[in-house]
DNA sequence: AGTATTTAGGAGAAAAAACTCCTTTATTCT
DNA sequence: AGAATAAAGGAGTTTTTTCTCCTAAATACT
């Protein structure tokens, strides 16, 4: 997988924060059960972005976490570059670690081609991006939904 | 990363043997040696090989392991397949379980544009490139050297 | 000031991945 | 047949990643 499971609940969470927009202080603990995510781990992810310039954080009542910029100024490589650190995409294809620009390994134009298709996914693909979807999807569900009953009136039992 | 850490060395292994040749045999502690791999766990990952129908094996004296095609007909998705399993391809961008191409997660249609792209990579990056590619390198560290000495006697220290 | 709340941070536990070690099996050679 | 060799297979150990638990710190409210 590109990258690892924390940077999957922060991507989910960071997607979270979107919807419930910005000026809206949400709780770790809420997220974790909305997301489906263990709730001290996911502290310790939200404290990442906070440290990263992702989110805001308050402490105390009424504390809790809020994005520091819109959903379509946050990218997934943002995400990416705080929690799971940039140099993740810099590993050599076969593991190699002496392989670099200078001294290139056999796969290494090829695979440099490859991680340029990854960056430019992360980098284009935006927390937007996941916002319109879901909104998207809901829609879907409730057409799938009405197509569901005319279905079952057409084919009884 | 894209694969996990046996699958690095099982393509290097391949291609350590698409180097070597189809006839010879060669046992896995000098790949082992010649590659920097645990040897007791590449043998693991050769039997993965051999199962999985790339490599042969031969027991006893004069025993050891050979491609059982040429380098151009084993792709690393092939290797990928073997090692891995293309299961884990078909994980969610964000890793949501319920996340399939019939309810898709908000990410599903562009992530899957990315993995389109990483299958066709595995799939048409063959041994032949890795064994290619080594050549050339050997030319251009030749060529450096040469240039290396030139530099010396223009730059006295 | 004291209490409650929620984040921040450190240490440790559990799970997964990487790796090691030992026995068994199959093959070659004498 | 016996010995040597090298792969095959199983179990165990180590390392890394994921996750849990506990304490400390900061903030709001009374």
């Amino acid at each position: 997988m590109l990258y690892s499971r924390p940077c999957e609940y922060a991507i989910r969470t960071v997607a979270y924060l979107a919807r419930t927009g910005t000026e809206r202080r949400v709780q770790a603990h809420e997220i974790a059960i909305a997301e489906r995510i263990p709730a001290p781990f996911l502290a310790k992810i939200l404290q990442q972005l906070a440290r990263g310039n992702l989110v805001n954080s308050f402490k105390g009542p009424g504390g809790g976490f809020s994005l520091k910029r819109s959903a379509e100024e946050i990218s997934l490589y943002e995400i990416f570059r705080v929690v799971d650190g940039v140099e993740t995409l810099d590993r050599c294809a076969v593991g190699l670690a002496e392989c670099n620009d200078f001294a290139p390994c056999p796969l290494h134009d090829t695979w440099k081609a490859v991680r340029v298709h990854l960056l430019r996914y992360l980098k284009t693909t935006t927390l937007k991006e996941m916002a319109e979807a879901v909104v998207r999807k809901k829609e879907l569900v409730e057409r799938m939904a009405c197509q569901g009953r005319k279905k079952n009136r057409r084919s009884p039992p």
